[in-house]
DNA sequence: CTGAAAGCGCTAACAA
DNA sequence: TTGTTAGCGCTTTCAG
C-alpha cells in the first residue's frame, strides 16, 4: 500500500540478481525448461530436473515471485489490518491482539502465504482494502470490526475477499469469526453470582458489537438468576486501561457500592484490580474480578486472574481457511467459536 | 515467500479487474497518459490529469503495484521476521517484540512502505532472507539475533539488506540497532545496590549477545562497589516465563540466600514476582525485582516493576531509517540507543 | 521431452 | 503534451 507519493527510486549500482535466463545460459537449456524444472512440472526429463534444481541452489537462485506473480495473476499474500483507535493507538498493544497476530502468522505460514501487516485508522477503514485494490494481497483479514460495520458491509460488497475477527451481526455481508460472546458474558456472570456476588459492574463500551453481545449475555444471566440490570454498574469503558482506571474510580468515588467487576478485556481487569487496591479494596475478599480474552499473563497476574478464554490458535486457522475459501468463489457462513470459563483466585470468595 | 508447492491455483471465474488499459479506452487516451496522470507526472496537461484521476477514483481504479514493482525493478515493502525458539516459540509472545512490532508498523506505514511478517525458527535464520531472495521485500528487520551471529553475518555478506535489532558485536559486518545494554545491566545492579541490597540475582541467558552485556554491566557495577560476582546467583534462564519460574524456585530450595533479582526482561520479572511470593517472600520487602524493557504493564503489575526501559518507538524509526539508508547504498554503522532506568516499587526497600 | 513466442499490467525512452 | 513501443522476469500454449 504505497500512502505517499513514491520517493526516488534509489537508484544505487544495480546489485545483479541473477534471472532464469541467466540459469538457462548455464545449463545450456531454455527458460521455459528452467520454469517447468523449477516448478516441479512432470514434463520435463527427471534428469534435467535434477540438474537444474542442483544448479539454481548452488548459484543462490531464487524465483521472482513478483514477475511469477504478474504472470500467473494471483499472489500468496494476505492483508492482515489492525484497527486503531486515532486518540489512543492504544489497543494494538493489547495483547490478545498480538496473540491473534501471532496466531494468523502461524497459520498462514503453515499454509505457505506471506502476511502482510498494517494498522489502519479505525475512521477509515476502506483503506483496509487497498492492499486487495492495488493486488498486493489476495484477500484482507480485519482484526476487530469496531464501530465500522456499515463500512465494512461495504468492502464485501465490493468485492473484497475479507474476513472479520468480530461478533456476528443480523445485517451482515461479510464473513465473520470471533468468539461465542454472549456465552461468554453470561459464563461470567453466572460464575460472579455463584460465588455470591450481589452487585456486578460489568466494564466494556457496549457501541462495540463483540461488548455488546457480552452485555447481553451479562443481562441474561442477572434475569435468568432473577436480579435487576442496575445502569449505574455499567461502565461504558472502551477498551484502554487509563479509561478503565478514571471511569472505575469515580465509579468508587460516587460512593456506589459493588462487589465484582466483569471486565470486557484483561487489560481492563488488571487495571481494575490496580484501581481497587488503590483505594484499599483487595481482590477477590472485596471485590471479585473476571476478564476477558484469557492472554498469557492472565495466569501470572497477581492475583492469578479468572477470564473468559478466548480460542484464539484455532481462530488464526479458522480465519485463514475462510479467506481461502472465500477467495476460491466460496460463501463462508459466518462462525462462532465457544469460549470458556477459566476460574482462577481474583474471583474466588 | 513460498513455502509449499503451489496448491491448485484457486481459479474462480476471474474477477474483472480494472486495468489501466480500460481507463485509458474510456478516456480516450493512451495508457502512458494514465501512467503518466496517475504519478503525476508533470508532463501531462493539469486537465487531463484531473480528468484521469477522476474518472479512475470514480471507477474504484487502482495501480497494480506488482506490475509496477516488476518495470520499476524495486519495491516497498520490508519483511519484519521474528525468530523462534523452535521448543518453546514463546518470545513471540514477548509483549516486548510485539511492542517492537508495532513500532516498525508505524515507522514503515509512515514512509509508505508496506511490511511483510513472518516468524522463523531460529535455527534455520536463513530464512530469514527469502523474502529478499525472492524480491518479495527490498530488505529484512530481524528481531533479536540470539545465538546466531555468524548466519546473520553471512547473509549480510550475501547482499541482503538488513538491519538487526539487538546487540553490537566485535566483529559484525550488518547493521544492528541495539538499547545500551552495558549501561542498563549496570543501572539495575547500581540501583540495588544503592537500595542496600547485598546479594543480587542476575538472570538471563549470556548466550544472547545482549544480555551477555547486561551480565557485563552487572558484573561491572559489582566491582565499581567492590563486591564480589557469585556464579551460584547467575541463572542463565532463556526468556521464558516458565523456565523463569523453574530456576528461581531450584535456586530458592537449594538455601541459596539472596535479597534483590535483576531479570532481563519484564516478563522473567513478573515470572520472579510470582515465585517469590509463592515461597512466601514478599517483594520489595524480602526480595527487590528489578526487570527490563518497560513494557506497557510494568507499571500496573503488582508490585509495579523497577525497569530498565528500552526506547522501543524511536528504534522503530531507527531501524527503519538505516534499512532504507542501506538499501540506497549507504554503509551504515550499528547505532546504539540509550536506556534509562524507571524506578517503581518493586525495587524500594 | 524441449524450445519459441506471446503476454501478465505497468513505465519510460523515443517519436511525433 | 501525447502516443508508440519495448521490456520488467516469469509461465504456458503451441510446435517441433
Amino acid at each position: 500500500m504505497t500512502h505517499q507519493p513514491d520517493p526516488p527510486p534509489a537508484e544505487r549500482p544495480e546489485r545483479q540478481r541473477l534471472q532464469m535466463a541467466d540459469i538457462a545460459r548455464i545449463a545450456g537449456v531454455s527458460v521455459a525448461t528452467v520454469s517447468r524444472a523449477l516448478n516441479g512440472s512432470a514434463e520435463v526429463s527427471a534428469a534435467t530436473r535434477q540438474r537444474i534444481s542442483e544448479l539454481a541452489r548452488s548459484l543462490n537462485y531464487t524465483i521472482n515471485v513478483g514477475a511469477k506473480n504478474l504472470r500467473l495473476r494471483h499472489n500468496k499474500t494476505v492483508s492482515v489490518v489492525i484497527p486503531y483507535d486515532r486518540r489512543s493507538r492504544q489497543h494494538v498493544s493489547d495483547p490478545f491482539f498480538l496473540a491473534m497476530l501471532g496466531s494468523l502468522a502461524d497459520a498462514l505460514t503453515d499454509r505457505g502465504f506471506d502476511m502482510l501487516v498494517s494498522r489502519v485508522d479505525a475512521d477509515r477503514l476502506e483503506l483496509a482494502a487497498q492492499a486487495w485494490d492495488t493486488g498486493t494481497a489476495m484477500g484482507v483479514v480485519l482484526i476487530g470490526q469496531w464501530h465500522r460495520h456499515e463500512q465494512i458491509n461495504q468492502m464485501a460488497e465490493r468485492g473484497v475477499p475479507l474476513v472479520v475477527w468480530g461478533a456476528q451481526i443480523p445485517v451482515q455481508r461479510y464473513c465473520s469469526v470471533g468468539g461465542d460472546n454472549a456465552t461468554g458474558g453470561a459464563l461470567a456472570t453466572q460464575h460472579l453470582l455463584e460465588q455470591g456476588c450481589q452487585r456486578i459492574v460489568f466494564m466494556g463500551d457496549p457501541d462495540l458489537p463483540e461488548v455488546a453481545q457480552r452485555l447481553r449475555g451479562h443481562r441474561q444471566a442477572l434475569a435468568e438468576a432473577e436480579r435487576e440490570t442496575e445502569p449505574t454498574l455499567e461502565l461504558h469503558t472502551p477498551f484502554d486501561a487509563n479509561q478503565a482506571r478514571a471511569d472505575l474510580s469515580r465509579l468508587i468515588e460516587s460512593g456506589t457500592g459493588f462487589d465484582a467487576v466483569f471486565a470486557c478485556s484483561d487489560v481492563l481487569a488488571m487495571a481494575v484490580v490496580q484501581v481497587l487496591r488503590a483505594h484499599g479494596k483487595e481482590v477477590p475478599r472485596d471485590v471479585a474480578v473476571v476478564g476477558y480474552d484469557d492472554i498469557e499473563w492472565a495466569s501470572h497476574a497477581y492475583p492469578p486472574l479468572t477470564t473468559v478464554r478466548q480460542p484464539v490458535s484455532v481462530a488464526g486457522i479458522e480465519i485463514v481457511d475462510a479467506l481461502l475459501a472465500i477467495v476460491a468463489g466460496e460463501v463462508v457462513p459466518p462462525r462462532t467459536l465457544p469460549v470458556e470459563l477459566v476460574v482462577r483466585r481474583s474471583s474466588l470468595r
